[in-house]
RNA sequence: GGAGGGGUGCCGGAGUGGUUAAUCGGAGCAGUCUGUAAAAUUGCCGCCCGUUGGGCUUCGCAGGUUCGAAUCCUGCCCCCUCCA
């Protein structure tokens, strides 16, 4: 491991950059005047990022943590994420409905490969160090545990407002839960941790790190913490658990869809958190919404496309645009799309078919109810007609559609 | 060790013998409308069937009572609260 690589020092850079750096996208830092004499010191910074592998998939509100150790990393710091490996196979019992299924190993690393590759879309992972848990769990033993768990009180931990909340409200928590804050503040002192960073409702976790660091000889760690980002149903946290996310794996068309879906009012805030769209830019949509001269539509594509070409490049997110556009504005039919092969009876100059049976085996229907309820709905349409019944007449290349989303050609056998 | 409460569909949460495939809310899907896969509004929302009807499988698990059970009985598993 050698320091000896470049580091540009925060003081070197343009304020508006280090404006960007400190400002945009953060809601807190601890201690900041610690952080900046950190970024001017010369060597690289050790910045730490935990996942567990129980869930591999990233999403925008991570993504927002991500780009600020993406601008670090290009000052030269360094990166360590840790694969959370032991926790996950503890596994979090939170949530009174039934135990958890645990992960075996090998599902652990899946996710674990899973989580990387899509972590690596964001951060340079040549300016990262990759470090498992059990490096430092697998030996620990019962008296080394002892030995961590006395360093913490009771009330120290029932001060974490969550557990506090569940305390009070007679919720239970385990005491396996009350560990995992330590095994995290754990982590930190493992890997010397200069800067952790996380979430806001990962202040605690945090804040334990900086004090164990401290207690076990170390400098304690500094924290860095970004705002939450609200999830595509406009209220809570993005978060896998309540499915109001968008995923960084998902592919163009689904991602630019679903920020058009996103509710107006989110717009400036997923520019702000996960977009390097100037301030002055924001200003002036922000200015433009209130007076009524520009359609937050046209914004929210451009947010839309900003975001879909990060991770698919600008290519996909041009494709994506022009197929929102064409179907979901023009309603006109995309470019491409999928083909089902179907036999029928001839009837005149067109063929009597089932499209149920072909569509629900192509996966682009969820099931033969499912397919009847969209065509009693009057869901349906081939060439442009609805139908309302489930044998309908086509030719070679007719066009289904079913819903607003479901394109497929037809193909006769 | 003692006392009490509870396990219901994707989630939350009603229902305590029949008209209950199961009120309601959320999520999801669809129609209409539109400035967009926003908002609003209406409908759908276990699976299967040549389907204004029929079948099958659901209310922790396994049996039982009954013409009939998510609802009653027995055993088992799991969860929670309080006392110790």
């Amino acid at each position: 491991m050698s320091d000896t690589a470049k580091v540009t020092l925060l003081r070197d850079l343009p304020p508006a950059r280090r404006d960007f750096l400190l400002r945009r996208g953060v809601a807190e830092i601890i201690p900041e005047h610690e952080f900046t004499d950190l970024l001017n010191r010369g060597t690289p910074a050790r910045l730490k990022e935990g996942f567990d592998p129980s869930s591999p998939d990233i999403h925008l509100g991570h993504v927002v943590g991500l780009r600020k150790l993406r601008q670090l990393q290009e000052l030269g710091h360094k990166v360590i994420l840790i694969v959370g490996n032991w926790t996950a196979r503890i596994g979090d019992p939170s949530g009174q409905s039934a135990t958890r299924p645990m992960l075996t190993e090998a599902q652990i690393e899946e996710n674990a490969q899973t989580y990387m590759e899509q972590f690596f879309r964001v951060v340079d992972k040549d300016r990262t160090e990759v470090r498992w848990q059990t490096e430092w769990f697998s030996d620990f033993t019962l008296d080394t545990v002892i030995r961590l768990t006395a360093r913490f009180t009771v009330a120290q931990i029932l001060a974490r407002e969550d557990f506090n909340k569940r305390y009070t409200t007679g919720n239970p928590i385990s005491l396996c839960e009350m560990l995992y804050p330590l095994l995290q503040a754990y982590d930190s002192y493992a890997i010397n941790s200069d800067v952790e960073f996380g979430g806001t409702d990962q202040k605690f976790n945090c804040l334990l790190g900086r004090e164990l660091q401290q207690m076990m000889g170390q400098n304690a760690q500094q924290v860095f913490f970004t705002p939450i980002l609200v999830g595509t149903d406009g209220k809570s946290k993005m978060s896998k658990s309540l499915g109001n996310y968008i995923g960084v794996a998902e592919p163009p068309g689904q991602m630019y869809g679903k920020v058009m879906s996103l509710d107006d009012s989110l717009i400036l805030d997923y520019f702000e958190l996960v977009t390097d769209v100037s301030d002055e830019e924001m200003r002036e949509m922000k200015e433009s919404f209130a007076s009524g001269t520009a359609n937050p539509m046209d914004a929210k594509k451009r947010l839309a496309s900003e975001i879909t070409s990060q991770f698919h490049g600008a290519e996909e997110a041009d494709q994506a645009e022009a197929h929102f556009t064409r179907v979901h504005q023009m309603h006109e039919l995309p470019d491409e799309m999928p083909e089902v092969f179907v036999t029928g009876i001839p009837d005149g100059d067109d063929v009597r078919v089932d499209l149920c049976r072909p569509l629900v085996e192509g996966g682009h229907v969820k099931s033969t109810s499912e397919f009847k309820r969209l065509v009693a709905q009057n869901a349906v349409e081939i060439d442009g007609n609805k139908v309302g019944e489930l044998t309908v007449p086509v030719r070679d290349g007719s066009v289904v559609k079913v819903g607003r989303r479901v394109f497929v050609r037809v193909r006769l056998n």
